[in-house]
DNA sequence: GACTAACCGAGACGGTACGTCCCGTCTTAAG
DNA sequence: CTTAAGACGGGACGTACCGTCTCGGTTAGTC
């Protein structure tokens, strides 16, 4: 776990930690900094939000952004997070072939338009800072990478793929591809890349059943 | 190409244009700040080097800078690509997954240490700049993916591929997975990892020989 | 007097009135406070020491300085004349210009090294806060210039001075040149300057005795 | 002299050394700091003058500020100069008492209403801050002290004043009350005051002609 | 051999945002 | 009802760099 620093996320102290003193952390401003986040986000640009420009919208002092982020990074992670949540859904066709393409075709929807952009933003911070790098992958690429993991699982579950096949090695050949489009924007992150990456990963692993 | 925008590249003037009066170019310069670009970022790295600083280093004023580069991304690129000429080696053992193998651990090596926090930092900027990250796909991406396309396509010429195979995405598919590790360093660009690849490429596209 | 304005130093509630319900006032924190002010203050100097500062040193919460106090002035005010509180002596030698030269050696004594750069602080605050400049007349400024009229009025008493000379402008023309050296510092408070003015004023005003 | 220290007035380096390369230094924006410093400092008076305020007012950058001066009393010091610059003059009636009257009576007047809050935020500034405090006594005091020494000297030369008297002395007994009556504002700086300050002087050392 | 044009170094310029400090106010739980 | 603690909105600080500009001073061609 990460200890004595500061957490990740702007969590008001663990629950079971009573704060014991002092004016407790304001709901208001929390949601209004993350609400702003996401507004100047979407108007402006990642590149363009600026730390006082969240504190401007949001009517909030700067010091209360610092008191619970580090880096405008942060900010736009948990705005985007949040904003983003709940969106994974985990197909389950019975069908391991129909399941990848499925979910990967839902995957590269939400990295179209401005969405792509706020991810290419965050990921742009990520290679940069080892500390926002480590939020990144809790909170964004562990989810992604979760949701992948019970797809496989289930694959193998049903005895479509071998119990002693590599899900992580898996994992990155699935993923992989997706980010390299997204960073290079070299081809387009389409419904038939979707299938072609599904169809690939699937015959290889399965063809032997 | 790009027309009438400056150059990615700080080319002196085409040759086939008449040279004009004026003092030309100062070579030494050039080098000066390519040299002090590429100085700064093993010392601070990607994001503490700055315009101001390479200038300060080079003893060069800042719009000698600006006269032949866009952005610090640019001069680092170039100076960047400079240092890597040369490293990429196409082997040609005659067998396509060997072949693939011997490639991607090669490239691997090149990416770790600093030079991978240094194709991280291009990558950071490219992925915020499309101007940059048109430069990068041009000087670094390009000329990568040509390498691994000559080895797809002696694998066509030897009968081990199908002519009808798609090289641009079999190289989305062998390249995607290195960087999504090299972006989030959840797992290590090993020797292992180029021989997975590899295999996994080989073997799908292969089976019917 | 001041009316309905809050009291320029910190009087626990009048003695008359009952003391209602609710937690006293701590003498504890009271105190600890005026000493955490002095102790920044010879530690930093005036410019140095701040609300937060002084209510951390004393482990007093902020709201508590701001309810008895109306500024850092006005804390640093009160801690100093308790500081300084009885040593305002008046010499009484039976003779006005030794009086004098006795009374303002002392005085001068009293200004230098810290308690100097104490009292150029709160004038400093003075000359820009009209509300702190009454509380430093009221406070500092009338208690020596009292002294300085009780050394004057023996001197009328005794005959020494017309009892028609204006003691209001005798005391402005002593504590004038005082004041300037301490302000501007460009010769010191020394003995001499104290014979010297003692001088001037007695010899002027006595001369036709 | 100060030699390696940042000047206290921003004079566009010594006219003799030749300032060899870069943009030189910029006079209109010079005269539009010190015009918006001297506007700002009427309309909402010394200690809400701000170093920000200026440069906005000024259509300045922060940094053309701080280049070439180290505090906002700096600019404001030397505003305020140029803006009473060539004020003091200095009388020559060929009576010391009438000569010393007429003096102060304009000094006062120039110590009246908003001139009189800029000196006094001036000198809560020099109170403490080493640094300015030396630039305003080279300023601002200096010159003051001048003038009244000529008026001094031009005594001695008539044979009002004993040719050993010490002016220095003198000064700070005349200026002293000034002094002190506008740091505590206790009593008017009037024309009477004047007169008694004069009288006083010129009595006690001219009687024995 | 002078003229001219583009280069060069230096560094000041207007400007944006940074991250920090401290203000004076407020909101808790504890006493 | 006071207290310690500490979060809050807010204002200004002084700094770092940005990309542009304006100097004096080269350094080639072209007249």
């Amino acid at each position: 776990m990460k200890a004595k620093k500061k957490p990740i996320t702007s969590e008001t102290k663990s629950p079971s930690k009573p704060p014991r003193a002092g004016r407790p952390r304001s709901a208001e401003s929390h949601d209004a900094i993350l609400a702003a986040a996401l507004k100047l986000l979407h108007e402006r640009g990642y590149r363009s939000v600026t730390i006082e420009g969240i504190a401007s919208e949001a009517a909030v002092g700067k010091q209360t952004i610092y008191r619970w982020w580090r880096s405008k990074a942060e900010v736009i992670l948990e705005a985007f997070a949040r904003y983003t949540a709940g969106r994974i859904a985990v197909p389950d066709s019975g069908n391991l072939q129909t399941d990848l393409q499925v979910f990967l075709t839902q995957a590269f929807d939400g990295l179209t338009q401005e969405s792509g952009e706020v991810v290419r933003g965050l990921m742009s911070e990520a290679l940069i800072d080892p500390d926002f790098a480590e939020a990144m992958r809790d909170i964004f690429i562990a989810s992604r990478r979760s949701a992948l993991r019970d797809i496989l699982f289930k694959g193998i579950q049903r005895g479509e793929l071998a119990s002693d096949v590599d899900i992580e090695l898996i994992i990155d050949l699935i993923y992989g591809p997706m980010w390299y489009r997204l960073l290079n924007k070299h081809a387009p992150l389409n419904p038939r890349f979707a299938k072609q990456i599904s169809e690939m990963i699937a015959s290889k692993l399965t063809r032997s059943d």
